[in-house]
DNA sequence: TAGAACGTTCAGCATTGACTGAAACTTCTG
DNA sequence: CAGAAGTTTCAGTCAATGCTGAACGTTCTA
């Protein structure tokens, strides 16, 4: 692993840990991201992060649940290969806009829980689960509609190479 | 405090604390979000939180300095009065916002470290940057449109109970 | 100018949780 | 079946950090 590389890595385990991941699942979400092959098995992955076995194991059943890398086997190979090829962005997106359904939960609760107050002493909390009632139905729209635009222009943008895979039909 | 809001409070710090603030932030925020009357001092707030004096200073200049709380004073009086009024939550948003422009530069530094590789081996992570450069564009202009249509369409003295969201328009 | 009220800072404590490494378990090969 | 290769589990370690509480600094009142 490069520098370059190894410095990007560090960096996506940084930044998902900001977000309530682990280090250890941005490190190894990165390294899938840029590695070469795509796939590697469990052994190469730890090497190249220096981590246990233990550690990549864990991780990646995280991973793997919430959808962010895919786990695969090879008839006559008890291996396992990981790899995050770019339908599992999809999976990343809509992890990421359920925190607007979250916070607007919580905010329905929040509203109950002062149900009996005057309506102006609601208003700030009735603005919050408005305004994230909003986003959470309006953010997945806007996924959506990149997804189609891409599929339908492909290879609008520069360094347009390999991108005939479209975004809405995906295929195994 | 009653039991529903104790509850409320809480559950926002556990949720502000998984997406990177400290537990006590969430929970001042959600206390602030819900008291009566709506501006509070820091001595009220850390007693109706059972909080020190310390962690209650510490955590106002993180939320003041992140714009979801104001700071205001009163003439002959000393303390300071803390607040989450309604215009807060565009602060709120605008950081949730930010975390598609991190993921976007990001991807462009890893993109960058890889330059030399073949195109097929950079498609992972150039999907990874089009695809949150592109919600890096448009989740704004969504709450841009949430606000617009809010302030048009909703009038602040009708009441509390108006929970028109807006939204009407785009999906089908 | 005292004295009080309020806000801030910081060392220390306690908790949390991520990672390691070894042992147990499972599947493939000779 | 026996051994090898791979994966998972889990107890233990260690670093990170959120919070407390007291000392300090600052501003207003009598």
């Amino acid at each position: 692993m490069t520098d370059g590389e190894s410095r990007f890595v560090e960096e996506m385990g940084q930044m998902l840990a900001s977000y309530g991941m682990t280090p250890m699942a941005g490190r190894m979400w990165g390294w899938l991201l840029i590695c070469e092959p795509e796939e590697q098995t469990a052994a190469e992955i730890a090497d190249a992060l220096h981590a246990s076995r233990g550690a990549i194991s864990g991780t990646a059943r995280l991973l793997a649940t919430s959808g962010m890398i895919r786990r695969s086997t090879r008839r006559g190979d008890r291996r396992e290969y990981f790899s995050a090829p770019p339908e599992t962005l999809d999976s990343f997106l809509a992890n990421a806009g359920r925190m607007y359904s979250q916070f607007r939960a919580l905010s329905e609760r929040g509203l109950e829980a002062i149900a009996d107050r005057p309506p102006e002493s609601k208003r700030r909390i009735e603005e919050l689960r408005d305004v994230f009632a909003f986003v959470e139905r309006e953010v997945p729209a806007v996924i959506d509609r990149f997804l189609r635009e891409r599929a339908g222009a492909a290879g609008r943008e520069a360094g347009g190479a390999g991108k005939e895979a479209g975004a809405a039909g995906r295929k195994e």
